[in-house]
Formats: structure tokens, C-alpha cells, sequence
DNA sequence: CCGTTTTCCGCTCATATGAGCAACTTAGCA
DNA sequence: TGCTAAGTTGCTCATATGAGCGGAAAACGG
């Protein structure tokens, strides 16, 4: 039946004795001195017989998190790419949609969390950044100052993407502060009209607080259709070139190769934008991104250093970790 | 949707905090100290984000026992009734049969982890010893002392009952050590038969050893029809007439009232047995006994101060809780 | 706006704790 | 039997820890 017992193997007085220490120890926080007393043993032996019991799996740990959040896969993606934090959502099969949809609560969550009236917030307008102003009931007072243009050619099939501009706005409701909206496309045709048009009082007023934003919400794009703001804007010759060059990441209409270095200089390629220096002043960046065919781009903008805290979903952090 | 945020309510970023800590400290055993260094928090910070962590329920300690025990029942039971311990087995509803062999295993188990060669062991002839026997693997060479004769009216159905007083020379083959068995009755017609039979050669030999006994292992009895052994080999006025004097328990042919104490001087119920007062002598005395219908005997002797150790299932547990 | 209450945080100091060590026991083997 | 190896136990001492305190900041009420 039962075999013959093995050496090592603890039979039962053993096991009960270690589960009611550890009870005491871990449920009811008793110290191990006063178990020892209790039981009549050294405060040695309890120690031993507690660390012993962790170890082999006999008293077990978990963690119940009131909220969709994988913490063990946030931990290990926060620490394989040396971020403040990282917000893994619990996998869920679903569309991008949905995801987002998830992905942009959580963020509102985290943002209502994080923001005191001492804080400036910076928000780029994408789709993801929109689905999070769906989601937010509560933000300090602060001013929201909107950290690059619009695309207007985004896919439109979700109801956040025809406020536009007004994301920025309602954020500001919400939390009760000024708002900094930057009216105007997110991609130019030349380096003139960009001039021009940061020349423009409300756009002018939005770029001079860059540099005092203390918080900002980013979104990760891909460089593949429907997955960036800037390429469903561009032509195909310069998506093209643009990949060519090595670009798999796009944030805030800028964009990063796979080691997270930006492409400068593009041609043709003039945004209304926070610059990446910009973006690396700000003490605490928020990127937003998920799906199993993002981690690349998300792996790349990590690498950028621009990042601090990422909120993502299992399927894409455990590609991260792959290639971590 | 989500709703706006209760105050005292954690965001993401603290419950994630909280969860990393807690593996931090719980799973990898770091220190407070270390733990509040690579955080940048102070350790005071670090133990009251635990304690607050561990009291919301946020970390949850379990227990995987390698054993169909009930640690918390166990727990419980030894607390309440003032026991070295318990060993509650899982609840599992089978027959009497199927009970007492899950018993006797646990009860084989925990003897081959007790039991060593300065030990001195001795047994009771009943169903769930003889039960615990098949079930015996090893055992530490040590002498094995029957505590009292055997009845030849015990259910036979199962094939342990066949093997009358071979019970003690089993566990000392096992054990290789010295057998002592009581070659004799349970139950005498007289008190003169007793005396005689305690001074046959053998079966005095086994009484002499009584007092050098460390470890006992019993069986509780019901005063009930096929559920103690002395029960079943009485005549239908004997059982009455001890059920109206109080009886309500049976441990070595020793009678008991529901408060514990010992039914003595029975008339016409004169047995080959060790006493309560050799029995209460014994260092440990491990009893055996389980069936929710039981509750009110195991009750009963565990009132009587005689156990030490107790061997039940979930079902008499619970009872054994409610009335405590 | 000011005063009060509440909450939060980090300090002091007495206590609890763990690493490492040495004495001891047990197991294995010739 | 005697020997060595492995395991177990409790001690010392430097370090880690928690109760309780007080000061600062936030929340509240007039």
C-alpha cells in the first residue's frame, strides 16, 4: 500500500507540528519566541522547522490581488527591463478592442492612483490613451497638457476615437485643472509648417510645459498597419523606407529601432510632438501597450530607457521575458 | 463601470508594491532591511505594508500538506481538548470499514515516526489496531506489549479480525522486537478466572511490562452495538444496565461516562486489560477512533485525561469542536 | 482662513532573530 | 567493535525587528 517511508520524507506529528508553527508564525504573527515557548522547543528549532516547511512546499504563499493584475509576471517584467513597475493584465483571449479597453482602465486606475495636485500630466492622443479617459472617474486637480497632435485617420470604429482632441479636455474635467490641448495634426508635411504651427498660441502653450510635465500616459505602437498612430497617416513608400531603416516602434509619432534607439532625421517625416528628450526629462512615463504582436515594439521602446512604468497583458510580457 | 475609488481602497501601484514585497519577504526570505533598500522605502514602511498586506487578506498563507490531513481541525481539536496533538484525517464519507483502515494507515505512519528502539509499545486488541498492523511498514526494534486480551465476538467480516491476538506479533515482526501477547479472554465470567489468568506464565509476563510501557496505542469504543469491543461480548442485560450507570465509552475493556470518569466495579464485567491508572501512567497514549456517531465517546475519554495523542477523521472532529 | 483631528512616517530602544560554530547523535562501513 | 561522514541541536553575538512615540502633513469643520 503505503510503501515503506523514505528517509527525509516527514511523517505525520512531524507535518502537523510545522503546519500549526507555521500558522502561529505566518497567520497570526506570533513571534518564534514565543512558539518555541509554547512548544517546548529551541526558538532554533522553530526557525529551522519554518524555513524547512517554506522550502519544501509546505506552506505556500499566495497572493489574492483584487484586480485583474499578474504580479508575478509584473515583477519579472519590471525587473528583466529595470522599470519602476510594470502592470501585467491577467490573460484573457479577446480583440484588440477589448484590450485596450482593459489596458486603458487599469491605466486610469493606476493614473488616479499616482496623480497629486503637485503633478503635471502629459497625455499623446492614441487610441489606448483614449479608452483610459473612458475609464477614469477620479484625478487630482492638475493641469493636462496633451504631449503631441492628432491623427485623423485612425480607425474610427471605436467610440473614444471621434472625441479627437477632446481627450485631453475631458481628463481635465475630470480631474478639475487646466487643460493644454494641442490642436493640430500630429504629422506635417514639412519642417516649415511644423515651425509654423508650434508658433500657434494654444500649440505654443502646450509645448513650453513639456518640460514641467511630471507624469506622463504614452501609448506603444507597432510599425504595421492599424498598430501606430503615424503609419495609418504616412504613405506606403514611406512605411516602407521607414521599416527599411529599421523602425519597429512607434510613441508619441517617434520612432525606435529593435535596440530602442530613435530614428532621427526621417524624411518627410515631420510631427507635432514632444521630442524623445522631452519624453526622458519626465520623471514618471507611463507606456501603454498589449497583445502578443506588440512585445517587439514594446521590447524597443523599454530599451529606449523612456519608460518607467509599462502596463501590458500577459500574452505580450511573456514575450518580453522570452527576450529579456 | 468601474466605479469611482473608495477611499482606504489600493490602486494598482500599491497592491503591486504590497505583492512584491511579499514575495520578496514570504517566498525568498529576504529581510525587512534588505527589502526596504532595494524599494527605497524605510523598513518601517516595508513591515506595516506586510501587516497590512497579510491582515486584508492580500497574502493568503496555505498549506499543502503531503497527507489527508486537516491541519486546522487538528490544530483545534488538540487545543480544545488540551492535547499533545490531533491528526484529523480529510472528510471523506465511506464505510465504517474503509474509515478504520485510513485510520489505522495514519495511525501506522505516525507509530513508525514516533516509535524508537528505547521505546516500549504497547497495543490494544481491537478492529482499528489491528487495522493500523496491515498497514505498518516499519518500526524501530523495540519490545511490543499487548495491553489486554482478545474477543472472540468481533465482527469478522473484515480479514484483520481473523487474526486474533496475532496483532502484537506482527508489529514486533516488523519491528523485531520482543513480543508480549495476552494469550487470553477479553472478557471473564468472574473476577477468580481473571486473577488466575493473570497469573499464567505469558500473560503475566505481558501485565509485569505495563509500567515500562512509553507508547500505547487504543482504540475508542462506543457503548453502542458493533462499536467497542467488550460491548459485543456482553449479554443484552449487562450492556443495558452500564448504558443506564453512564457508560458511553470503551478504551482496553475500560468503561467511561460521557464527563470522562471510569465506570468501576462493574459487576460481572471482569477483564483482562491493563488499567486506567496503568494507561494514564503511559507517556503517550495514542488513540484511535473516528465516525461522526463516535464523537460523544472520543468525547468522553478524551475527558477522562488518559490521551495524548489523537488519531480521528474530519466528521468526529467537527463534533468533537461543537461540544468542546 | 485658522485651529482641530486624523493620518502618515520615521526615530529610539528593548527585544527578536539568523549566521556560524561546536558539541553531540546517528548512520554507514570496514 | 571502532572509525568516519552526515545530520541535529543549542549557543554566542552582531544584526534585524516591532512597539510606541512625536513631529509633519493632510483632512476636516467652523
Amino acid at each position: 500500500m503505503s510503501g515503506k517511508r523514505r528517509r527525509g520524507d516527514p511523517g505525520p506529528a512531524e507535518l502537523l507540528l510545522a503546519t500549526s508553527i507555521g500558522r502561529r508564525f505566518y497567520v497570526q504573527g506570533a513571534s518564534k519566541l514565543e512558539i518555541a515557548e509554547e512548544f517546548g522547543i529551541s526558538r532554533f528549532k522553530v526557525a529551522r522547522i519554518l524555513d524547512q516547511a517554506r522550502d519544501s512546499g509546505l506552506i505556500r504563499v499566495e497572493f489574492d490581488v483584487p484586480a485583474p493584475l499578474e504580479p508575478t509576471l509584473s515583477d519579472e517584467v519590471a525587473s528583466a527591463y529595470g522599470l519602476r513597475r510594470a502592470l501585467v493584465l491577467e490573460r484573457a483571449d479577446r480583440t484588440e478592442i477589448e484590450l485596450r479597453k482593459r489596458l486603458g482602465a487599469m491605466a486610469a486606475d493606476l493614473l488616479t492612483e499616482l496623480i497629486t495636485e503637485d503633478d503635471v500630466l502629459g497625455l499623446v492622443w492614441a487610441r489606448t490613451v483614449n479608452a483610459m479617459t473612458d475609464s477614469l472617474r477620479g484625478l487630482a486637480r492638475c493641469p493636462v497638457v496633451q504631449l503631441c497632435g492628432v491623427s485623423s485617420r485612425i480607425d474610427t470604429r471605436e467610440h473614444s476615437a471621434d472625441r479627437s482632441v477632446e481627450t485631453v479636455r475631458r481628463v481635465a474635467a475630470v480631474s478639475g485643472g487646466e487643460a493644454f490641448p494641442v490642436f493640430g495634426p500630429l504629422v506635417l508635411p514639412d519642417h516649415r509648417t511644423a515651425q509654423t504651427l508650434r508658433q500657434q498660441p494654444g500649440i505654443a502653450e502646450a509645448f513650453e510645459r513639456f518640460a514641467k510635465i511630471t507624469t506622463a500616459v504614452v501609448s506603444i505602437g507597432a510599425w504595421r498597419s492599424g498598430q501606430s498612430t503615424v503609419y495609418s497617416v504616412l504613405g506606403q513608400q514611406q512605411r516602407e523606407e521607414l521599416a527599411r531603416k529599421g523602425a519597429v516602434a512607434e510613441v508619441a509619432a517617434r520612432l525606435f529601432d529593435a535596440d530602442g534607439n530613435e530614428l532621427v532625421g526621417e524624411p518627410g517625416h515631420h510631427v507635432l510632438a514632444a521630442s524623445v528628450a522631452d519624453l526622458k526629462r519626465i520623471p514618471e512615463v507611463i507606456a501603454l501597450g498589449g497583445g502578443a504582436g506588440k512585445a517587439d515594439a514594446i521590447a524597443a521602446v523599454l530599451r529606449s530607457g523612456m519608460v518607467d512604468t509599462l502596463v501590458t497583458d500577459a500574452g505580450a510580457a511573456e514575450r518580453l521575458l522570452a527576450q529579456a
